[in-house]
DNA sequence: AAATATGTATACTAAACTGTATATATTACA
DNA sequence: TGTAATATATACAGTTTAGTATACATATTT
């Protein structure tokens, strides 16, 4: 509908990410955005709700983009969890990459308590769960103990690539999930 | 010498980890540690330097425990590099424990010209360069390679474990390691 | 006893923050 | 053309922020 709710979401996904949360205000949003604070208001609650539908528009982004990514990939499904990290390479070594949302909003909003925090929880178990579910397609036994450690693989590296852009981070986090992985599969 | 530096310091560092760095007003780190705004800018030349000094400390108090603790062992040099991710649980497992300061830090301060992010990147690199140390004393080739994906375990543990006290990710990210560190070690 | 260092109390400035009120302009549709 | 929805412009309220100025109290040391 609106494209100006999306332009607004849009300045303040990249604005979060690059300059952090908390340090940025809703002037800063809409002056780059190119519209008002009234309209902001018009959309959006308030601040926290601006937050909130970012985190869960980002990640409903790359969930999206990273399944049709392993469903278009029409070899036997075991593989998917061997690919998944070829494309979590793909998608961080891409320019539009900025960092892992929920990874940011939870350092920023330690108190579990609130909202913005048990979203980003919530969203960190989504993922491992969606990790899980393509190990036990690929026969794995302990789907959801394989699952948790490629999820501080891939948590690890965000944090690393989110630290210093071009770490080459991925390139080692891919190697030891192969480990992971192929050691998972042989019991 | 002046209990009250310590004071100040152990307040904002706690206060910091609970709430945020940017949450944390001045005048609340003062009002929780019982004094006053003149007495920390008395030790502190702003904000930013109390952060700075915060970090500083926090890492070192890890770092000078996490050695101790290795060198105590004294069994052969090469068993360290195992036992790493034994004393990283005790030092997480302890109710002590309240995050890892370099990682939240960099996500508060995503500028990489911000000297708080770059102070957390060279904190972060420093303990690489420990794991690889252990490592390199344990006889691994490629231990620059390992050092960095035990690093990345590492990071995602903390960053799980903050997010969720008593989440048990290290106890996953042990087994992982000790996969990751016997493969290493065939080569 | 006098001098010095250290901490407290309190008020202040100047800026930034979220959110709102009000009036005006623009666009779409009937 | 007239009506309604949408966006803008701008000013404002009320709070919080980092940091400073000033005056006073306390304690240690010479």
């Amino acid at each position: 509908m609106s494209t100006l709710k999306d332009k607004i979401l849009a300045t303040a996904t990249y604005l979060f990410h690059t300059r952090g949360i908390n340090s940025t205000g809703v002037d800063t949003i809409v002056a780059v955005a190119g519209t008002t604070k009234m309209t902001l208001y018009k959309y959006f609650a308030s601040k926290e709700d601006l937050i909130l539908e970012v985190l869960q528009k980002s990640q409903l982004d790359f969930q999206t983009w990273l399944s049709d990514k392993l469903n278009s990939t029409s070899k036997k499904p075991n593989d998917n969890i061997q690919q998944l990290f070829d494309y979590v390479e793909e998608w961080v070594s891409s320019p539009a990459f900025i960092g892992v949302g929920f990874i940011k909003a939870s350092a920023e909003f330690p108190n579990e308590e609130n909202p913005i925090h048990q979203l980003s929880h919530q969203q960190s178990r989504e993922f491992r769960q969606f990790i899980s579910k393509l190990a036990k397609q690929a026969g794995i036994k302990d789907a959801d103990g394989l699952a948790l450690q490629l999820s501080l693989l891939f948590e690890g590296a965000m944090q690393a690539e989110q630290m210093k852009r071009g770490s080459g981070a991925i390139k080692y986090a891919k190697k030891a999930a192969k480990i992971l992985i192929d050691g998972a599969s042989k019991i």
